[in-house]
Order: structure tokens, then sequence, then C-alpha cells
DNA sequence: TATTATTTTTAGACTTGTCTAAAAATTTAT
DNA sequence: ATAAATTTTTAGACAAGTCTAAAAATAATA
């Protein structure tokens, strides 16, 4: 069993793992748990030891197949409740990470699948994050950033990198949510902005609000 | 804001306090946490000077306007998650306690009044115990334990004084239930065991059970 | 009421998870 | 390749919550 600091480490890692090559630093989960690198390595002494992560001095982190599990898991937890709180208790999708960020830590494998069977067995997150198996499996999905389409391509809104509340909420306001169709008018050599189609209102964004939403290729129609 | 085990000390006391008239020993604290007498001192110095109890060395305690406020509010998620497992997660009566002792802690005001909304306000926990209202208050209900019944009697089971897995898991078996009628055929005397009409089924049960039965007056049919 | 017995509190220690400050290792730059 | 900058680790300290063992207060009993 894992106390919820050592969850949320692996979580952390798990997280840094996937957008990094080699072991995860020190100095990056500190960041991302803001916390200390002192602090981390602690931790990740004590996580070597219940054999969840590997760990040589000076050289980084890695998850183990178990840590990995123990990770994912988490996450599939935090993934669950996220659809929970907006399917059932209208939550807006800016609002539930602090809750589901605590209801992850809840210990009871049946509570899990039975939430899981309740939602439907949903695939995705709210912000369109995929939500891992029982096994820990997460479905890869080819998804694209939608500063990289370009003139005249569109695709399919399924998904943001940043899940800030503050960009969420701006994304409320416009009109963007997941599933929309967004079809790329014109791009603005200047600043890299984009002016797009999206449902049938006529839109112009920046290229940090389009470096922060994934998009579905959507060929034909 | 409170911690996971100061609302665990809040909660035992204010159960307490609602069957002993004066203050919560010390020592019964203790024996409800499964904790020493001694943490039980430290705990209880530490929550009076948050100004949740009030504290008199060597003579007990007594919750605060504001204690039994907080108390309150972490059986109230206590109860309303045990609910929402029963009615929505297919949970039996018998498994709800350990998951629901987690849940009562998850920090969120949106997320209860929510859930709250989602179960259709509810009353009632699974065993029978009124959920406390936002603020606080308990609903007064009228009961008697089965035991203290005359022969020719009858009532509505409205909850369980026991609500260990074991005792539950028992009630499910002679099909004993929340709502159901229970007229009293005989009393023996020798052992105090009961004869009842549950339903249609007759029944014998032991005195030790009929202690641990909650029943409301039912006047008439 | 004096003496036991019980309850409660104190004192000191331990664990978990964190921190700061300083030392050691690694990486970068000259 | 040596010096400088950065990263990481160690050492020691602290807070929360718990424990054991002993002291102090209260309650029970003869």
């Amino acid at each position: 069993m894992f106390t919820l600091s050592e969850e949320n480490y692996l979580k952390a890692i798990y997280h840094l793992e996937l957008d990094t090559d080699g072991g995860v630093s020190t100095n990056a989960i500190a960041e991302k748990l803001a916390t200390k690198a002192s602090s981390v390595t602690d931790m990740v002494k004590k996580l070597s030891e219940k054999e969840v992560v590997l760990y040589k001095k000076y050289k980084g982190v890695t998850l183990t197949i178990l840590g990995k599990t123990v990770a994912a898991n988490v996450v599939r937890k935090h993934r669950l409740w996220e659809v929970f709180l907006v399917e059932k208790l209208n939550f807006s999708w800016h609002e539930v990470h602090e809750v589901a960020e605590q209801l992850e830590h809840i210990k009871s494998a049946k509570l899990i699948n039975q939430l899981d069977r309740f939602l439907g067995f949903p695939t995705d997150d709210p912000h369109g994050d995929p939500i891992p198996d029982k096994d820990g499996n997460l479905k890869i999905v080819e998804k694209s950033l939608l500063s990289t389409l370009s003139k005249n391509e569109s695709g399919i809104c399924i998904g943001v990198d940043d899940s800030s509340s503050e960009f969420l909420q701006f994304l409320d306001k416009k009109g963007i949510t997941l599933g929309k169709k967004i079809t790329i008018l014109d791009k603005e050599d200047f600043d890299d902005s984009l002016s797009i189609l999206i449902g049938n209102k006529k839109l112009s964004i920046s290229n940090k609000i389009a470096s922060n939403l994934y998009i579905r290729a959507h060929t034909g129609q």
C-alpha cells in the first residue's frame, strides 16, 4: 500500500516520463510537486526500496513495471472522478481538477470498478485525456496541436495541453469545446495568430491558444 | 481547515456526546479511535486551541458550537456518500462504511451540495441514520429498540444500532431490511428471544439481535 | 478518611514528510 | 581541460501525530 505522498510522487514521475526520454530528474519532480529537490531525493530512495522506481544517484528516476501500474491506477481514478463530477454533478471542466486530486487517493477497488461501470466505461476525461484501463494501459490517439495545421486544414478538437482553470474558462467563453470541428481559415505570418471556423462561428485566436489545443485529423467533409 | 486526524477526533467526540451526559472522557475517545489516552490528551489540547472543543484537564471534553458544526458536516458527508455507494454503485450496506470513512474527508462544498442534489436530498443513510442538513441539524426520530416492544406490538424497522459488517450480513441473510414491518408474535421469558413476523415470514431471533434493531412505532394496520 | 485502583496527563522518543544550508557530483563554458 | 555554474545529495532540524513509561489527579473502597 502507498501513502498519499508516495502516490503523488509516482503520478508526477509517470507524467514526466511521458514527455522525457531517459530518467526523470530530481529537479523536474521537485518543480512538478512544488517541493524541494532534497525532499525528492529522500522520497525517491524510499520508492526505490519499495521497488516502484529505479534510482541511481545523480542519474534520475524511472518507474518500474509495478510503479507504472500503481501510477496509472491513480491517474485512472483521477480521470474517472473527473468524468463523474462533470457528467453527474454538473461541474465545469475547469472545476474538477482540485477535487479529483483528493478523490484519486480513495482506496477501494470495488469503488472504482463500479464507478467505471456507472459512468458507462468512459475512455476520456473532460479535458480529452485518455483514461487508463484496469491494467494501466493507455489508448494511444494520433493527435496534433492546432498550431501545426496549415491553412484550410481541419480537425476535431479532442483535448487541451494546458488544463489550467484560466485557460479552460477562456475556451468556455469562446465556445471551444471537445468534439467540435475546427477549420483553419487563415494564418497570420506576423504573430502566428489564426483565423478559425468553429461550428459556424469565425474566431481569431493567438498562437499561444492554438499551441494548447489538440486536434484529431478530420479527413473528408 | 482541519486535518484528517482532527476531523476524526471531532467526529468521535460528536458521536460520544450523543450518548453521554457531560463531557466525553479521554478514555472513551481513545477506545473509539483505537488509540492511546495520551494521544487523545495531545490532540484535545490542539482542538481546544482551535476553539472546537472545551477542555479542562481531567474533566473531559465538549464540542463548541463550531466544533459541532464541523463534526456534523463530516457525518453528513459520510452518510451522503454511503447513500451514493448503495443507490448508485450497488454496494451492500455492510460494504459502505470503510469507503465512506475515506470519502468523508474530501473537501469541497460544491461536491457535497451537488451530491446531495444528485441523490435527491436523502434524509437517511442505508443504516437508517439521519443525515445532518447543511447547518448540521439532525432530524430527531422517535425510535425504540425492537427488544423493548411487547407481544403483539409492531413497528417499522428503521435502523440498526450495531452496524458492523457481520451484523448487517446476518440481517441480509434473514431478510431483515429497513422499512419492513415487524410484529412481535411471542417473547420467550427464558432467554428473552423473540418470535417475530416480518413480511409474511416467521422468524426466531435472539435478544442480542433485537437489541440492535430500531423500530418506529406503527399504529394501525 | 486513608488507601487502592483507575483515569488522565506529562515527558521523552519515534516516524513520516518536509525544510535549509552545505557538500559533492555532474554539466557547461571558457 | 580547467573553472564556473548547475544539479543533486547529505546532514541536521522541525512539525504532526503517535507511542511507552512514569507521574499526577481523581474516583472508589475499606
